[in-house]
DNA sequence: GATGCGGTCAAACGACCGTTTGAATACTAG
DNA sequence: CTAGTATTCAAACGGTCGTTTGACCGCATC
């Protein structure tokens, strides 16, 4: 819980720790007592900060989406700049980033496990919040993955996708509790376990 | 919600409650005193005939729980009867049941997405009940499927096993969800998806 | 008709929830 | 140094939480 070191600011604290929080035990079942406790804060500072619990949970993702959606859809324009690209690439643009995003920032593998946990949820506010700001990169992916499966209809497709990205989320998720060998370090590891995540997906899209 | 009618039990109409209650809010979100209310109940019953929340959770749980165990439990043993059956077979003895229980039980569509949401709980309480009460089910799928993959070793297959199993529970809480062509009755349309979701997870696990 | 018992009920318990308040403090600009 | 703004703080707000209590009910048994 990196956080809660005193050279970060009260509001980054705030968010780092609701991260790990939210991710531990959900967002009903993270109290804003424990999140302000664990990051050394007064219980008004939520408030204050953000406004409201809701917004809070608007905040831990919006911080993390924003970077997360320009990977996104960087690495995608760059695989369509090249004419010669596969399914496997499409599949590389939108697992890698997230594959990073949780290697280097700290609270980044918490994140992924709560963008797992929105996955679930389905609260019509949430849903909303993340359609608003999230949509249109799966919309830009969606169109990708339709021309490079061109044998699927309109609807088989946007359920298959809607598989594979539950799908991917949620191996993303367990990331961490997937023991690695001893001997390969965890950047190959995780490299080995992309590439295996993508050769499931693609597999089952074509078949 | 059909289980308010008066005609079941004060505990039957808990268990049915809950079990939509808890997939739609979630464990932490529905309260006793929505489900009390919502069933016509006392608020008082549910710690009468449970004893606490955490044991009517595992009550709801443990009710279809143990008769999905026994159907997948008796397909695969059907499966592993035929000397030719193939991947597709073992994935259909598992896939199925579910379908079968959410489509005859009123309340069946909604535990499969209690069961998708357990999936995203981290909850040591509630992993435990499950690996308790389910693990040997996925132990006895898991020899199967090493069987037919030979060419994955022990670690790939248990973690690929592990999207697989996470993939098909998350695409099966979806099935209310996924909208079927007009034409189509509601059965066909859901053996098709059935049909869709095998030949997806037996191409990612033979890649 | 009294006794015992499983079930239901309204009411209350203490704990915890998200949020608000108003005073105390830290910081910055004039 | 001072005035003013931004932040932190302890305390309290009303509300909801899971749980407990004790009275009350219907009903079978003697």
């Amino acid at each position: 819980m990196p956080p809660s070191q005193p050279n970060f600011s009260t509001k980054e604290r705030i968010l780092g720790v609701a991260e790990t929080l939210f991710a531990r035990h959900g967002f009903a079942g993270a109290s804003l007592r424990q999140v302000t406790a664990a990051a050394k804060v007064n219980l008004a500072a939520v408030n204050y900060h953000f406004g409201s619990k809701e917004s809070l949970i608007e905040e831990v993702f919006r911080r993390r989406l924003d970077e997360l959606n320009r990977y996104r859809l960087a690495a995608l324009a760059a695989v369509n700049a090249n004419p010669e690209h596969v399914l496997e690439d499409v599949l590389d643009a939108f697992v890698r980033p997230a594959l990073e995003q949780s290697m280097d920032s700290a609270g980044g593998a918490a994140f992924v496990r709560v963008l797992a946990r929105a996955y679930a949820e389905h609260d019509e506010r949430l849903r909303k919040f993340l359609s608003d700001n999230y949509g249109h990169v799966l919309r830009e992916f969606a169109t990708a993955f339709a021309h490079l499966l061109p044998h699927l209809d309109k609807e088989e497709l946007y359920w298959r996708l809607d598989i594979v990205a539950g799908a991917l989320t949620y191996a993303m998720a367990d990331f961490g509790m997937i023991k690695r060998r001893g001997e390969t370090s965890e950047a190959t590891h995780r490299e080995r376990t992309a590439e295996h995540l993508i050769r499931f997906a693609a597999a089952g899209l074509r078949a």
